[in-house]
RNA sequence: GCGAGAGUGGCGGAACUGGUAGACGCGCUGGAUUUAGGUUCCAGUGCCUUCGGGCGUGCGGGUUCGAGUCCCGCCUUUCGCACCA
């Protein structure tokens, strides 16, 4: 073997060993176990950047890992290919987005090359293939006939300079980014899918998804916000525009005696209504108008709102209370109109103290020593009714119940569980995207795209002008006919979140092209059974995909509930404590320190600087670490080799050709046995404690960094206890050199692949099985134990692992230095913690 | 604003179930080797210290024999908020 480690060489040649056995090709086997490792595609943006290094890295370790494990690996990988930005930068590179996408899917599939990930590339996916989306818009035509998917009124971000819709990131400061004009909110009619059908179902098998962070969960469970309310009407004084109630929807009916007014979206149709004759409404409600869609916009922004002068009647007090248009209530939520009780909602509060609305408490503390003023802030704990006529003193639930049979006995109000989750919009008005598989007739009609007729391919030789989507822009597109009556295409397409939520089971049988999945095939691997991914997608994309699993099962084409068995969400990768981003020019380009490194040493720095969750600070200075740390191992092995091997019972000296007959141990044969020394016998509980912690941080914990960190510790050792001295110290050596090859075969797979070939082995080291512990190694005579008193450590003496809880004790009282600290004081109180300390409490 | 995380030496991090704080690596200091070095090797490295020890995990309280870990209240910061993907 080689004396120095060329990583460009060793990488080449074993890039080349897989492709030519095309080691990571598998079909589907029911002999073996199957596991099935996804790691999100990316958005071809154009070069690979340190997340997607660091992504990619984490799935082919699990992925080599489980191979090891003896499992039928599928690791695809793919491409999120339509998008946005594809759009914007075929305007700046005068070229058309397909060609731009493709060429950047072309230079970033070879960059995955270079760093050895083991995908099944026969399996590649690109989203913007017309074998693709067709599937998509055929899934979206059957999801219309089920009544799953319709079309509403929604709003978005509109530019009236470009007349065209904006996208929230497209939004700065409430100002288009191309004119800087400011954005308006438009309704415009949509296409949607009913998600919240499955609300339920989504969330209820969150508790199915053990193997998810909790924190993932938790977000999923408040997304989708379950909650149990009432839903009641206030009646207007008089009727307007053919409108005499107001519906709301309340969780807190224990409040609705304090009710002090009532707030209305702007879209809201009593006040579009009043606006036709009331400039100064008109006025307010176009103000209202000109903020963005995007949630934490409304949310920040400051409240304000106008008197209508309507009078509204409270369902049971009687009492009238003014209706009012406020900024930040939305009418694509809920019924549009909120009831206000300010004594006890904050928001609700800070509207009636700037408009100069009545604050009255209806709700007092359960103990009377919580503060509660009203003067300076709503009060919105639970509590005991007051000031609420005949419900006074009821508790919360009591008034709930109470409350809301009043309302049901006067024919207004019934409970109801609500969600927060929206339906999805999945219409956008832009290019680049599967466009949306309708029809429209001359009356409006509208009617999907018959299977036969299906994809409705998007043109791809077309200049983009920045402002129109150039099939909007295309009468001919647009045209066309069905059963012989003129008709139009939607000229809509996709929102990208729809090939992503169905790509990891099209990995299953990407060519397949009669149908969408091939259920034998999808069955077989589905579900996934870990997914790695960046945390920004824990709601949008994994609740999708979730909600697409679950349509998929109930059109018969997977039988499984949930898509991702094991979710694993690695966290960002920073330098200088910021994100990296070409904005803030703090980028560093793998591409380089591939050149530089190799690809092991990426990829040993990317697992081994943070544990996968957590933010990664880039360090050059620890790159230069990790390449270290292989040329350590590296010579260690040819020192090793250099020294002599064992053969057929015999030692080798290569570097003299002298042979010497030391008999020869037989690792995993050999038990305690008295043929080992002192080194030789730590060197070997090292080795075989390396082993068991490793594999438990692969498998169990998923905490890369402390695997490597062991065969760190490991390789110390090695340098601190080798003796090649004799056979049996050789054997001992090359028994933990193989364990450490083995052990970092998933992080580093071609300098292992080569020095497992220099060990002298003919199969590759990705077809090696995984290293088992020797619990005769394991086995420990005597332990240290930790003294303390008072909780504070004073000793650590040597006692035998097997020694009784009175013999620590007695151990421990006579030790001089535990006897100095309790200074002739009483002993209170010995824990003994068997196997790790005792602790005396003193004085 | 709302929801969910994170905060430990000079730096990245370790401490898995309430039980030895700082594994492993980087950096730094000293030494050896080298014509040279983005080389290799050895030793040291939390802070303070009267060398006995004391103090130390964002801040302030609490529970416990014992708290980085659990509880309460803050501060800072990251991610998401439905049209970036």
């Amino acid at each position: 073997m080689d004396e120095h480690y060329d990583a460009a060489r060793i990488e080449a040649e074993a890039q080349d060993f897989w492709e030519r056995n095309a080691s990571f090709t598998v079909t589907e086997d029911p002999s073996r176990p199957k596991f099935y490792c996804l790691s999100m595609f990316p958005y071809p943006s154009g070069r690979l950047h340190m997340g997607h290094v660091r992504n990619y890295t984490l799935g082919d370790v699990v992925a080599r890992f489980q191979r090891m494990q003896g499992r039928n690996v599928l690791q695809p990988m793919g491409w999120d290919a339509f998008g946005l930005p594809a759009e914007n930068a075929a305007i700046r590179h005068e070229t058309a987005p397909a060609r731009w996408t493709w060429a950047n899917i072309d230079y970033m599939r070879a960059q995955l090359k270079r760093l050895g990930f083991a995908y099944a590339w026969d399996r590649e996916i690109a989203t913007c293939t017309p074998s693709y989306y067709r599937w998509e818009q055929w899934f979206f035509t059957r999801l219309y006939e089920k009544g799953l998917a319709y079309k509403k009124v929604s709003a978005v971000n509109w530019c009236p300079n470009d007349q065209t819709v904006l996208a929230n990131e497209q939004v700065v400061d409430g100002c288009c980014w191309r004119c800087d004009t400011p954005v308006e909110r438009r309704e415009i009619p949509q296409w949607f899918i009913r998600i919240t059908a499955y609300a339920e179902e989504l969330l209820a098998d969150l508790d199915t998804l053990e193997h998810w962070p909790e924190q993932v969960r938790t977000m999923q469970r408040n997304w989708i916000g379950k909650s149990r309310g009432i839903e009641m009407s206030f009646a207007l004084a008089e009727p307007l525009a053919g409108i005499d109630r107001i519906p709301i929807y309340t969780t807190r009916p224990d409040t609705l005696f304090g009710v002090t007014y009532l707030a209305i979206a702007g879209e809201h149709p009593l006040a579009k209504a009043l606006a036709a004759t009331r400039p100064e409404l008109a006025e307010f409600i176009a103000e209202c108008r000109r903020s963005s869609v995007a949630e934490a916009d409304m949310a920040t922004m400051t409240k304000k709102g106008i008197a209508t002068g309507l009078k509204a009647r409270h369902p049971l007090s009687g009492r009238e209370v003014p209706v009012w248009v406020a900024n930040f209530v939305l009418m694509d939520y809920g019924t549009g109109a909120v009831m206000s009780v300010p004594g006890h909602d904050q928001r609700d509060w800070e509207f009636a103290r700037a408009c100069g609305l009545p604050i009255e408490q209806v709700i007092a503390p359960l103990d009377p020593a919580t503060p509660c003023d009203l003067e300076r802030e709503a009060f919105t704990d639970k509590g005991r009714l007051i000031n609420s006529g005949a419900f006074d003193g009821l508790g919360f639930e009591q008034a709930f119940d109470a409350i809301a049979a009043a309302l049901a006995e006067r024919g207004n109000g019934e409970v109801k569980l609500n969600y927060r989750l929206r339906d999805w919009g999945v219409s956008r008005q832009r290019y680049w995207g599967a466009p949306i598989p309708m029809l429209y007739l001359a009356d409006g009609a509208e009617i999907p795209v018959p299977a036969g007729r299906l994809p409705v391919l998007l043109p791809e030789d077309v200049e983009m002008n920045g402002v129109q989507s150039p099939i909007k822009a295309d009468p001919a597109w647009r045209r066309t006919q069905i059963d012989g009556v003129a008709a139009e295409h939607e000229t809509d397409t996709f929102d990208t979140f729809m090939e992503s939520s169905w790509y990891y089971a099209r990995f299953t049988c990407p060519d397949l092209g009669t149908a969408m999945l091939d259920p034998a095939r999808a069955n077989y691997w589905l579900p996934v059974d870990q997914y790695i991914g960046g945390i920004e997608h824990a709601i949008l994309h994994l609740l999708y995909a979730r909600f697409f699993h679950k349509l998929l099962r109930d059109e018969g084409l997977v039988a499984c509930d949930e898509p991702f068995t094991r979710l694993l969400c690695q966290g960002m990768v920073l330098k200088d404590g910021a994100k990296m981003s070409k904005s803030k020019g703090n980028t560093v380009d793998p591409e380089a320190l591939i050149e530089r490194y190799g690809a092991d040493t990426v990829r040993l720095f990317m697992m081994f600087a943070a544990p996968p969750e957590q933010t990664l600070e880039w360090s050059d200075e620890g790159v230069a670490g990790a390449s270290r740390f292989l040329k350590r191992l590296w010579k260690a092995v040819h020192t090793h080799l250099e020294d002599g091997v064992v053969e057929n019972g015999v030692r080798v000296h290569f570097s003299s050709g002298k042979m010497d007959s030391d008999p020869i141990f037989n690792p995993g044969k050999m038990d305690s046995d008295p043929i080992f020394d002192d080194n030789q016998r730590e060197l070997r509980r090292k080795t075989h404690e390396t082993i068991a912690k490793v594999s438990d941080d692969y498998g169990r914990r998923q905490t890369f960094n402390t695997a490597i960190a062991a065969v760190m510790e490991l390789l110390n050792e090695i340098g601190k206890r080798a003796d090649r001295s004799s056979a049996t110290g050789l054997a001992v050596e090359r028994e933990a050199l193989e364990a450490a090859v083995l052990l970092l075969a998933p992080v580093v797979p071609h300098a292992c692949h080569a020095l497992w070939q220099a060990l002298g082995h003919d199969t590759a080291v990705i077809d090696a099985p995984w290293p088992q512990a020797d619990a005769s190694a394991l086995r420990r005579n005597t332990i240290e134990l930790v003294l303390q008193v008072n909780g504070k450590l004073r000793a650590r003496i040597d006692v035998p692992a097997e020694a009784p809880r009175e013999e620590l004790e007695r151990l421990a009282l006579a030790d001089p230095n535990v006897q100095r600290f309790i200074d002739g004081k009483a002993v209170r109180k010995i824990i003994v913690v068997p196997g790790k300390l005792v602790n005396v409490v003193s004085g």
